[in-house]
DNA sequence: TATGAATGAGTGTTCATTCAT
DNA sequence: GATGAATGAACACTCATTCAT
């Protein structure tokens, strides 16, 4: 590939991430191209589909977590490496999580964001299980509804203008309910 | 108004809800007709406004959510109200909930709409404060955390394939975060 | 027919020349059923398509011109008589007139307004004759260019916001045009 | 622009003036389209309002007239000039000039017809005043009501179908009305 | 007979996608 | 490889007309 070409991918991932984090669905390809400073022809070319385009901003987005993620891991301490991984996911995904809706029910989850998602668990699993051998979690709870609760509380307040403080307290109840009985978690400065 | 209109009036709220409980806004109008078996026109006969129609729908439920909120009012042990509403609110609210979004941002909320919503926050603040009066919530705890946790997870198992159990956990991770210290929230059958 | 669906006919007449007057063609029988207070569906009773109805609102306005001319008729003095016709008919026309455009361009026009047009047309001929005869407009006038004239002037004032007096010396221009040379058209008070 | 879509913008803009001409306002899109020979998606990339579409068109055929207006002008003769002018108008407007009073009722007239409006205007203004120095036409004459003669005849002979002898002699008549008493108006061959 | 309700065939408009330059 | 232009299929909404009450 050219490098001008990697250069409009590149400009046009993060405007579909804006315009569909923005928008949900509903916007429209035209405004990505827009943004991107390029023609929509241009946006085809890189990605023949809109679904397409949206999971390529998915993946980007997924594997920019899995990073966020790995760094965490080598945090000294688990039980906080735990909390700021579960606060970051929600928060810096909050506009973006809505575009897992968007593609999540197909049949044929597209293999190149299905991976970089299952990356992401694995690695979210990993901090999860850390924060259970320091005696900080719940040993019975699972990924799955910690990645229930994480999305519901990114796409809740992502699409309703919701005030940061209540936010916050919802967080912590969430993380409440997760940790360990007679351990509350302690909320952050 | 004659009671076959009234019958397809029925038809076409339950089909608006189901349509636009799966899609979101996206969900068009053609296909709440056809769900119905009428003709679209109908439909606009009925509610001259794609936006009336999600309204009208939406009031539906508030007010379907209302009365059996009353109903839990009534019952003996507020610390089992309380359980029983936020159980219900989260999974018949499932298809349901996403709705909220789609109006709630609008300058001029519809006035039937927002007082139905109104209405049933009230109630459900009722039930919260028994709760807590019980012992059974955290003092601390407000509806607006409330609202938002159950709305997050009302979205995120409607907008995913959400298995039952799931679900499950990540509602009594919700209890028991919300739940006063040492009383852990006990799971149902 | 009954007497009450006599009334709704008269009043629905009266409704439709109103409408239509206003809108032209686009007016919408609804609100012609509106504005006459009755059901639409009596409307379409009463006249089974909407080209029927602007017909009958036709016929209803070129009777009551033609009964006007027979008066004019009768006047003493055939000049007067003459300017006054033409005069009316593009005042009183102005609103409705618009409507012969809607029905005429048809291959089949229909009986009734075509008959009552008919009479219309023979009548202000009369009158035409008459001035003629007197010395008071050109002999080589006919009928049809009048009419054209009388058309274009009421259209024209009708579907734009004419002040009068503009409209008054157009007519003057007219009648001047029309009338023997030497003789001025008397300007009236 | 490409000359392919300036090819479709001409051909559109014809078909517009066509199809509005032919039936008001109440023309549709589609026709236009259809009689361009494109899609109707181009039509509304190119005019990207049914409103527009119209404004578009008008400005075209003011234009159109404004020009030759000019060659007038610079005629020899101002009575000759004179005479030309209004019959153009009415003859080559009889189609288009229908256009004018859809928008012309509207608060923000836009601003490019409204200019191409005023130019013309201005022009047949100055073709009068001439007439009116060479003694062809009445002093007293303004520019308003030889508009709305012009309009009057124009929409009254493209509404109905008039023979060709009939809209010559109505125009005579006018022409007539308008010149300095004593001087009729003679016949062109 | 009159009505409220239902409908099919449009209308203007948008958008994901393809084609010609 | 990138672009401007074109397109088909949909969408929200309207209206003349018909049907059931």
């Amino acid at each position: 590939m050219r490098q001008d070409a990697r250069e409009n991918r590149e400009r046009i991932l993060a405007a579909a991430e804006a315009v569909f984090g923005e928008y949900g669905a509903a916007g429209s390809t035209e405004e990505v191209a827009r943004r991107a400073a390029v023609s929509i022809a241009t946006v085809f070319r890189h990605f023949p589909t809109k679904e397409e385009l949206i999971e390529a901003a998915l993946l980007r987005h997924f594997e920019q977590l899995t990073d966020l993620a790995h760094a965490l891991v080598a945090d000294a301490d688990p039980a906080v490496a735990w909390r700021a991984l579960i606060r970051t996911m929600i928060e810096t995904g909050a506009t973006k999580l809505t575009l897992v809706s968007l593609v999540a029910d197909r049949d044929e989850f597209p293999a190149g964001a299905v991976a970089a998602s299952n990356r992401l668990k694995s690695v979210v699993g990993e901090v999860l299980r850390r924060g259970q051998e320091a005696g900080a979690v719940r040993p019975s709870v699972t990924v799955e509804e910690v990645y229930l609760l994480i999305r519901g509380l990114a796409q809740a307040s992502a699409t309703t203008r919701t005030p940061p403080d209540t936010l916050a307290r919802a967080v912590d109840v969430v993380l409440t309910g997760l940790s360990r009985p007679g351990r509350s978690a302690p909320t952050p400065a």
